[in-house]
RNA sequence: GCGCCAAUAGCUCAGCAGGAUAGAGCAACUGCCUUCUAAGCAGUAGGUCAGGGGUUCGAAUCCCUUUUGGCGUGCCA
């Protein structure tokens, strides 16, 4: 569990205090407590490999040149038995350290000990966490959105576990409400149409024209005859509604399976209307004061209770003014309850019955204007939704063939789908790919993805593990196996790409840290492509066949320290390792 | 109109709770395999960080503003 970067910047911050109060008790220095500052790694390793800006920060307050308070905390700095080996002052007043061999050493440590669980930590204290994505609506084929949500989300599960979040991913699925009246009306018209012609019977207007409907009208034939031509409608809809379903969710099941993801729970919609609970949330709302009768329709304060929260937020009257907030209907006049109503009991579900600390879903970014008003409603619940509800909004995806867009329509029918997508592309690549900021558009080049050579990214970091586990059979065959740390000279690593190499080892839990608070999997993406780099790098500046044997027996566990890194970092992404390419 | 997101090398993208000379991959050019996997490494070239203000020791990063693009603003989901 140790982060040694965390470690180290405890162990500066440190022992700058103690200088600083020794520089106090002589006169360098008017006060005797650290100013406020950070410690950071500097982009350029000639900058030392720590930095700490607290001579620059202190300026104002101890009324001294930045550079002349780093020059009396440097002499006064106490290096033994720290991590470091040396200080210098650079710049307008940076203190930058170098480190020692010890640090090095125990990173080696904390990866062998650790092995494939790296990159542990605990800031989640063993919080329950949902992770809901995807969610695609079951009416139809997933698309290239879809894939992105599962990627991300799928990731994103994996890094708070490894955070020491307990995870559950959820997947929620819509069989309830108009969204699966239209589609079992659909598949109804097509049905009738096959039975008495295409010309005795109108399709719905706003109803789904795809072939995916067509052929689960020609299923339901097979399977009833026209058994069902003569039954009320609402009895062959609720029939076409569950014969879609089942056909369609165990479709989806095994494409997300084949993109090597599995839910711990498939929560279903109208479970929320049939137990009550749905009617009760409602009530509950108008029982706390939040919702009101209007043209038959019940109404929620939606803009009563965000413009509370900006108020709170400290927003001027007139900036809330301007926001233009509107109520939102939880029950229609016809008696039906919305998408939103039912979203709200969805997430009260979560937070409040299932009891999960927080909950976090993987949205595109057309669903930002949902975000407020969810959490507003939550509030209004009394399960503060500004903090237990996370949305990651993630932007869509705009798919790249032969050098030009394809723009991508229901209606046009230029849809890719998941499964399509998966049969020209592998897994591994679509991962990699579609783990990258969530905030910032993508644009998949379907060509570039499909090539399985040196061009495709995810093989720069794939080729580096396949190199090491290649070098630890030609060194087995030599006789030669790796040993523990303790019993090596690590010490003898002291090259440059070496060095480099056990710094970027060390970041992997500094990494999880950092994805976890931003909600942001596509880091560890970044990490392990940087860290491929520094082996490939330290592959071509250090010979390990052949070297004296005391070097070879160390840089034997470097090599073997970072496969076992890159292996755990492409298992938190969901990408496989290879050990041959 | 209002709101959210984006704009960084020819292309795809990093860098964003402020830090030192803005990075990588692809594409172009030059080198490096009789020794552990050349799906690699080293180097050259390529930039008004969309424009303009501001905050400060310091801004691609924070604030304001303009422009451009995407999305939202339903008794749809």
């Amino acid at each position: 569990m140790a982060n040694m970067i965390q470690l180290a910047k405890e162990n500066i911050c440190a022992l700058l205090q103690a200088a600083c109060a020794r520089a106090a008790e002589e006169g360098l220095l008017p006060e005797s407590t650290l100013p406020d500052g950070t410690v950071e790694i500097p982009k350029d390793p000639a900058n030392g490999d720590y930095a700490a800006n607290h001579a620059m920060t202190g300026a104002r307050s101890m009324h001294m040149a930045p550079r002349k308070i780093a020059e009396a905390l440097a002499a006064k700095i106490d290096l033994s038995g720290s991590y470091f080996s040396s200080v210098e002052i650079a710049g307008p007043g940076f203190i930058n350290f170098r480190l020692a061999d010890r640090w090095y050493e125990e990173v080696l440590n904390t990866v062998t000990e650790e092995g494939n669980g790296y990159g542990q930590i605990d800031i989640g204290r063993g919080k329950k966490v949902m992770v809901e994505f995807v969610s695609a609506n079951p009416t139809g084929p997933m698309h290239m959105g879809n894939a992105r949500g599962g990627v991300l989300g799928d990731a994103l599960a994996s890094v708070l576990q490894r955070a020491g979040y307990r995870v559950e991913r959820e997947f929620y699925v819509n069989d309830a409400g108009n969204q699966i009246e239209k589609f079992a009306a659909s598949i109804d018209a097509r049905y009738r149409q096959k039975i008495l012609g295409e010309e005795a019977v109108a399709f719905p207007e706003d109803g789904y024209h795809g072939d995916d409907i067509r052929a689960l009208a020609e299923g339901f034939f097979e399977k009833y005859g026209d058994t069902y031509l003569e039954r009320e409608e609402a009895e062959r809809h609720a029939a076409m509604a569950e014969y879609g379903l089942s056909v369609n969710l165990p479709r989806m099941k095994e494409d997300l399976g084949r993109y090597g993801i599995r839910y711990d729970t498939w929560f279903y919609e109208s479970t929320l209307h049939e137990s009550g609970y749905l009617a009760d949330t409602v009530r509950e709302l108008t029982a706390r004061g939040y919702t009101y009768e209007k043209d038959g329709a019940l109404w929620l304060k939606t803009a009563e209770i965000l413009a509370e929260n900006a108020r709170k937020a400290g927003k001027k009257e007139e900036e809330i003014a301007k926001l233009d907030l509107k109520d939102d209907v939880l029950r229609r006049a016809n008696g039906f309850y919305t998408y939103f109503a039912a979203d709200i009991a969805y997430h009260r579900n979560k937070l409040d019955v299932r009891g999960f600390d927080r909950a976090i879903n993987v949205w595109g970014a057309d669903h930002h204007g949902h975000v407020a008003r969810l959490k507003g409603a939550l509030d209004a619940l009394g399960l503060d939704g500004a903090h237990r509800l996370d949305i990651v909004l993630m932007q869509l995806v705009k798919l790249m063939e032969n050098g030009t867009e394809v723009r991508m329509s229901k209606r046009t029918g230029k849809m890719i789908s998941l499964s399509n997508l998966l049969d020209d592309i592998p897994v591994d690549a679509a991962r990699y790919f579609f783990n990258s900021r969530p905030e910032s558009p993508v644009l998949f080049d379907l060509e570039l993805a499909k090539r399985e050579d040196s061009d495709n990214p995810v093989y720069y970091v794939q080729y580096a593990h396949a190199r090491i586990c290649s070098i630890l059979r030609n060194l087995k065959e030599d006789g030669y196996s790796v040993l523990p740390v303790s019993e090596a000279d690590v010490s003898l690593l002291s090259g440059t790409a070496e060095h480099e190499l056990i710094r970027k080892l060390a970041l992997l839990p500094e990494t999880v840290r950092l994805a976890a608070r931003d909600l942001d999997p596509s880091l560890i993406n970044k990490y392990v492509t940087e860290l491929a780099g520094c082996f490939h790098r330290f592959y071509t500046a250090c010979r390990i066949r052949g070297a004296e044997e005391k070097l070879l027996e160390a840089r034997l566990i470097l090599a073997d320290c970072t496969r076992s890194v890159i292996a755990a970092a492409l298992g938190i992404i969901g990408v496989n390792a290879p050990v041959k390419m």
